[in-house]
Parts: structure tokens; C-alpha cells; sequence
DNA sequence: TGCATTCTCAACAACGTGTTGATTTTGCTT
DNA sequence: AAGCAAAATCAACACGTTGTTGAGAATGCA
């Protein structure tokens, strides 16, 4: 059943569609007669995969941890850490799904996902650190990395609505100052 | 028609309804008929003061934002900026209005609040910086304050919703080390 | 080619929506 | 305390979306 061309043809052109639907309005103003009209798709068939337009948005994020975890997995098990390295390839990484990362965290974006991504990277980066090092987990420092993922999603998400103005290795780069030295190394004189 | 008694009681049952439910459930899933049976007013009435749910959580969130400006403001006034007294009234701030911002920032919140309240802190907390010392506004120093704004408010969330372990002041200190020297400051030895 | 699966189509009851007009209740005003 | 205006209630309405159904057509697989 999921590896039927039709079934793939489906999900694909739903997958699209809604995409393309949250571009433009909210999450709940998109309609399954809606999404599927978009789509050229029987409402019925729908139904056929999905129980409603938050179990699709539910599978659509699915896809993306899973894509998103063999990225940053290779980083947690190394000797010696690259923070900028995997800084680096997020960037990279959301520029290629550029559309699906407005869509989710664009105004009209789920606040769950950037939950998601927060605790997916905080986890990796934070364990990274205690492989290189054997610490004791604080409260500290939860909150630390907790700071630090929330502040690179941030700036993932104005680096994506402003256009890009830096490169991607610009972007990693100031993240990087802005983890390992704080905002006065970003201060002129 | 605004100062009416029996205006704001409905307004004021209406809006605990629905803090009440976006706790329970996501914001697509709030029926109008559900939140006027939960707040006991006739659904008619609800038509009265609001276009829809979207209508009254816009009202809420207005509102929110008038009180943190007048918050905030005295600060971006100032000589000398006191960066960890304006996290410590901000902590402060969010704690006294647990519920709502519970709601607006969990699980079932909405990604544009979030949106604006980082705006409304980068704004502010940036324009207190550049009366400090006569800046340029680089690309740079936007960036940067995306990354802190974003980073803290990520503190603001994790801190309510672990059941703040720390005191304010505690979160406000440690905010203030991620801000002004980074990780490092943070790991031990 | 033949079989199974998927998609389409039309139809259905059920439900929430937003609005209406008539009526009752409430609260400001003097 | 009385009168007037404004707000809340109630019942009813047409409307659109939802989720499901059964039968038939189209498509992919082997």
C-alpha cells in the first residue's frame, strides 16, 4: 500500500499542495476540500491516507526529524566537536527544504515543529559536549543549550524571511561568536 | 459600549474559557459553540464582541503587547542600560501571567505571539544599545539581537514550562552570561 | 492478461457557522 | 426609583465542511 505509485502520486501532490496552502493562510483556515481541489484530488481519497489536515501535517514533520536526525547524528559521536561544522550544514540543510521551512515556521508555521527542532538539536549538541567532556549534567547547562537552540533556530528563521543576505557560512560563523563569546565580540571597538 | 459592566464580564469569561481550553487542546480544535458552553454565554453574544476565535486571541495578544511596551520602554530610555534588570522585570513579568503565556507559548501556542513578543524585545532591548553608544546598524548586530531575543524568550519558555526550578533572578543572571560571554562562561573548570 | 488495489463519484447525515428578529435582562443616568 | 439604552438570551435559518458509504472506473503490478 505505501509503495503504490498511485499512493505515492497522492501524497505527494497533497504534500504540495499543502505547502503551498500554508504559504498563504493559516493552518486552520485550509479546508481537506481545500487542500484537495488545490491538489486535483478526490476529497474521498484523502481520507483514503489521512485522518484530517493535522495528521498530514503531523506525517510531513515526521519525514523532516527523521531527515533532520541522520544530519546531526554523525556530529554527537565524534572526538572532537565542530560546532560551526554543524552549524554550517542546519543552514545548509533548511535552505534545500527552504519551502517547507517557511511554511513551518514562517506566521503561519506550527509552533510545535520549532519545539521539535529546538529539543532534536539542543539533545544532539548537548550530548556532543559530554562526549568530548565528562560533566555532570546541571541545570545550568540545560538552560545554557537551551538559550543556545533557541537563539540558532532564530536566527534560521529571520536568515530564511529576510532573503539571505548572508551566506551560509557567514551565518555559521556568527553563530558561532555569538555561542562561544557572547555579543560583545559582535560590538565594533 | 466598551466600559459597559456586562461587556467586560462577558469579555473577561470568554477569554478564561479560552485559556482554559488552549491548555486542553490545539487552537484549530476550539469550536466557538465549545468555548461559549465552557464560559456559559450564548453564542450570539460571542458574535457580538468577536469575528471568531482568531478575532478574540488577536484581542488577547494586543493587549499583552500594550503591557509589556509600557514594560519595557523606560529602559530603551535610559543612560545606562541594565541589561539583567530588564530580563530579571521580564521573568517577573511572564510569571505573573503564567497562565496566559502557558498557553500562548505551549505545546497548542501560536508561533506569531511568539513571533512578536521576540520582535517587540530585539526592538527594544537593540535601541536601548544604540543610545548607549553611537552604532551603526549592521547586518551583524540585527542578527545578533535575533539570536539573543530568540534565545531568551527559548529560556522564558523552558523555564515555565519545567516549573521553574530557578528563581528569577537566578534566570535573569544566567541569561545575562549567555548574553554577554557565551557558553564558556557556563561550563565548569 | 488478470487480479488487486487505488481512485473517483455521488450521496448521506451530522455538525458548526454566522446571522436574524423578537424578547428579556441588565446597567448606566438623572 | 424610573426610564431609556445597550447588552444578553433564545430559537430558528441557510450554508458549507466533514467524514463515511457503496458502486464503478482506472491504474499498477507480476
Amino acid at each position: 500500500m505505501a509503495n503504490d505509485r498511485r499512493t505515492r502520486r497522492t501524497k505527494k501532490l497533497l504534500t504540495e499542495a499543502f505547502i503551498e496552502l500554508l504559504s498563504e493562510k493559516k493552518l486552520n483556515e485550509i479546508t481537506v476540500k481545500e487542500l484537495c481541489d488545490k491538489a486535483d484530488i478526490n476529497r474521498g481519497t484523502f481520507y483514503l491516507h489521512y485522518q484530517d489536515i493535522y495528521d498530514l501535517k503531523q506525517n510531513i514533520e515526521t519525514d523532516l526529524y527523521a531527515e533532520l536526525m541522520e544530519l546531526i547524528q554523525p556530529f554527537s559521536n565524534v572526538k572532537e566537536l565542530d560546532s560551526y561544522q554543524l552549524f554550517y550544514n542546519m543552514f545548509l540543510y533548511t535552505k534545500k527544504n527552504e519551502a517547507l521551512f517557511r511554511a513551518f515556521l514562517g506566521p503561519n508555521g506550527d509552533i510545535s515543529f520549532l519545539t521539535n527542532l529546538k529539543t532534536l538539536f539542543k539533545e544532539y549538541y548537548l550530548s556532543a559536549l559530554l562526549k568530548e567532556r565528562t560533566l555532570d549534567i546541571t541545570t545550568n547547562l540545560v538552560y545554557a543549550y537551551d538559550f543556545i537552540s533557541s537563539g540558532f533556530t532564530g536566527l534560521v528563521i529571520s536568515w530564511l524571511e529576510s532573503e539571505h543576505p548572508y551566506s551560509i557560512e557567514e551565518m555559521a560563523r556568527l553563530t558561532s561568536r555569538m555561542v562561544f563569546d557572547g555579543l560583545p565580540a559582535l560590538i565594533p571597538e
